[in-house]
RNA sequence: CGGGAUGUGGCCCAGCCUGGUAGGGCACUGCGUUCGGGACGCAGGAGUCGCGCGUUCGAAUCGCGCCAUCCCGACCA
């Protein structure tokens, strides 16, 4: 491709409406612009590299057995009322009706439309497993788009589907798809890791998040510095403590303190004189709509997800103030477990502790040594509050270590969730009729690419890897006014592209200083200058992008060297043995 | 939905407080010089100042309303 004919629109200053580095460099690179909030046009340069990310997938996804379709981005309401999801999934949902006043919606997502086709094409346990998988358009009408297209409203997804006869095969079909994404984004040549999340609307039995590993990541994950437990933040299981029975000849007589105005866990520390630890904070949800008591140590935060996961509820919030009112008989701040007219539920930070602090249930009131059993009575204890860096990995004891992600990948283990839903079964080999059992598999191919950048970049540009760099290496003569140097380009340009190298000649008539500060912007790994200089000696050069080497090759040999190194880095990558998340 | 900010040629911004000629840089067109890390000179083209209403002799500037965009929060396969 020669640069003065291709549509690429590079922007020398950073666009005010981009906060983000990959965002940035994405406009600035002419790779995207944005047309509405949250919808972006796709240029030739960000193009290119969408469909490498794309073709590294569908071989993956090809290779892991699964086969492509495409489903429609229009569907009708009645398979999402079969599914439950038209009154459960929100505003997110983008809903409208056709000529005809036909309810509809544009799919976020494709569970309800793939099970449909599937449950009336698949009748006998002979045509399972199956895997179906599409690179397709997706909207969801987020309520704040923004990071460009990391989160926007309309985007590429691959979304693949397999239903199988039994666990044991739904299983084997997740570990497959498991497979297949580390291959994806090895080759892609991103850092990442696959941590175990917490599945939400999708639903299912369990699920992984791909992350790739960035500070400017939207989510937050936890792993052990010891073993490979890995999980979301919002996923991540704190150890249950060994349980002690307490001595009741420990427990202190309880306690009414006046605590005037004194609410939040600061302000009750600050009171008493003791350290937040000491004091147990009660904190009333709405969990479907009924009030649940959380009780927790006031230095630590309640994970809503394990909550609503534990208690099974669709939905769980902070309660309002009335709710509040009514269970506690007092306003916010003085909640405590001692008569509170709600199911209490306990977090694994209380056990064993005797004679704490918490809230009377009365306005300007706290209750000293309230103790468990005596004073009040919980429903269970479970692990539900927020992971921190101080405690230790769930599953071998060693320290945890945070890190910031993106998730570009998700694997859930749907199980019979959307089967059941919409009555999709097939005959067994027992003759008897059983619910397929499925998985779901996304990854966000613009996120990808975003990730890539938020990953690997410098303060010029974009450092592409080989894999889905838009070209492999850049040509740059120095001058084309200079004949001499303008014909050695050509004949390079030529060289390379015959040697299967993909190749951006930038024959504009720039100053060269303009084309090299393009040529890190746009990020092509491997640049090659022809100037008068070392063009008089026989010789061009070659720069990496990525690590500022540069290496003077005889013009004879270049196409060779090039296409030798292009070669090379591309083998490196999609080798079947970089497989391993780093 | 709550909080904050911003809307001025394609891009980045100044002007607004203190009302009266709409400006700069980049980009663009032509000519000339220049040519290895975002050149220079000369001459040009291009703007309903987000939209509406109001105040005023007169509004980019003051007031009210609306819209859009971005950030924080809530929310989020």
């Amino acid at each position: 491709m020669r640069y003065s004919q291709m549509f690429l629109p590079t922007v020398r200053e950073v666009p005010s409406d981009a906060e983000v580095i990959s965002h940035q460099l994405m406009i600035r690179a002419g790779m995207i612009r944005k047309l509405t909030s949250g919808i972006y046009s796709v240029l030739p340069l960000g193009y290119r590299t969408v469909k490498k990310v794309e073709e590294i997938i569908r071989q993956e996804m090809d290779a892991a057995g699964a086969q492509e379709v495409y489903l429609p981005a229009v569907q009708p309401a009645e398979l999402w009322q079969e599914s439950g999801r038209w009154s459960f999934y929100g505003k997110e949902l983008l809903r409208f009706k056709d000529r005809h006043m036909r309810e509809c919606c544009l799919g976020p997502t494709h569970e309800e439309v793939i099970t449909d086709l599937v449950r009336n094409e698949v009748k006998t346990y002979r045509q399972l497993p199956r895997n179906l998988y599409q690179i397709q358009t997706k909207f969801r009408d987020e309520v704040r788009p923004r990071f460009g297209v990391m989160r926007c409203r309309e985007f590429d997804m691959k979304d693949a589907y397999s239903f199988d006869a039994d666990e044991k095969g739904a299983d084997l079909s997740y570990e497959k798809m498991f497979k297949a994404y580390t291959r994806i984004f090895s080759r892609i040549g991103l850092t990442f890791r696959p941590v175990e999340a917490d599945s939400g609307n999708i639903g299912g039995a369990y699920s992984h998040e791909f992350m790739v590993l960035a500070d400017t990541g939207e989510d937050a994950l936890a792993f052990c510095s010891g073993c490979h437990y890995a999980a979301n933040l919002e996923k991540a299981e704190i150890a249950k403590p060994g349980k002690v029975d307490p001595d009741p000849a420990q427990f202190k007589p309880l306690e009414s303190i006046h605590t005037p105005d004194v609410r939040t866990i600061e302000e009750v520390s600050a009171f008493l004189g003791v350290t937040p630890q000491d004091i147990v904070k009660t904190l009333v949800f709405a969990a479907d709509g009924k009030p649940v008591a959380v009780l927790i140590r006031g230095d630590e935060e309640v994970n809503e997800a394990k909550l609503r996961n534990y208690l099974g509820a669709d939905s769980v919030e902070l309660a309002t103030d009335d709710i509040v009112l009514e269970v506690t008989n007092s306003p916010k701040g003085f909640a405590g477990a001692i008569g509170i007219k709600a199911d209490v539920y306990a977090d694994y930070s209380l056990m064993n502790r005797i004679n704490v602090v918490m809230g009377a249930n009365r306005e300007d009131y706290h209750v000293k040594n309230a103790n468990l059993g005596r004073d009040f009575t919980v429903k269970a204890f479970a692990d539900l509050r927020i992971i921190k860096e101080s405690d230790s990995c769930p599953r071998c004891g060693k320290p945890v270590r945070f890190a910031r992600g993106i998730e570009v990948g998700h694997v859930f283990k749907l199980g019979t969730k959307y089967s059941k839903a919409m009555k999709a079964t097939f005959l067994d080999r027992d003759g008897k009729e059983k619910f397929m059992i499925m998985g779901c598999y996304g990854i966000g191919v613009g996120r990808t690419v975003a990730a890539a950048i938020e990953q690997q970049h410098d303060d010029q540009g974009i450092l592409w890897p080989m894999t889905i760099a838009p070209f492999h290496v850049m040509v740059v003569p120095v001058n084309v006014n200079d004949a001499k140097i303008a014909a050695a380009g050509e004949t390079l340009y030529r060289e390379l592209e015959e040697a299967g190298v993909e190749v951006l000649l930038d024959d504009r008539d720039e100053r060269a200083g303009v084309k090299f500060n393009d040529a890190d912007l746009i990020g092509i790994p491997v640049r090659v200058t022809i100037g008068p200089k070392s063009l008089a000696a026989g010789n061009v050069e070659m720069r990496i992008r990525r690590t500022g080497e540069t290496r003077t090759i005889p013009v004879g040999e270049a196409a060779t060297v090039i296409r030798d190194i292009v070669m090379g880095e591309l083998k490196a990558l999609n080798d079947p043995n970089n497989g391993h998340p780093r």
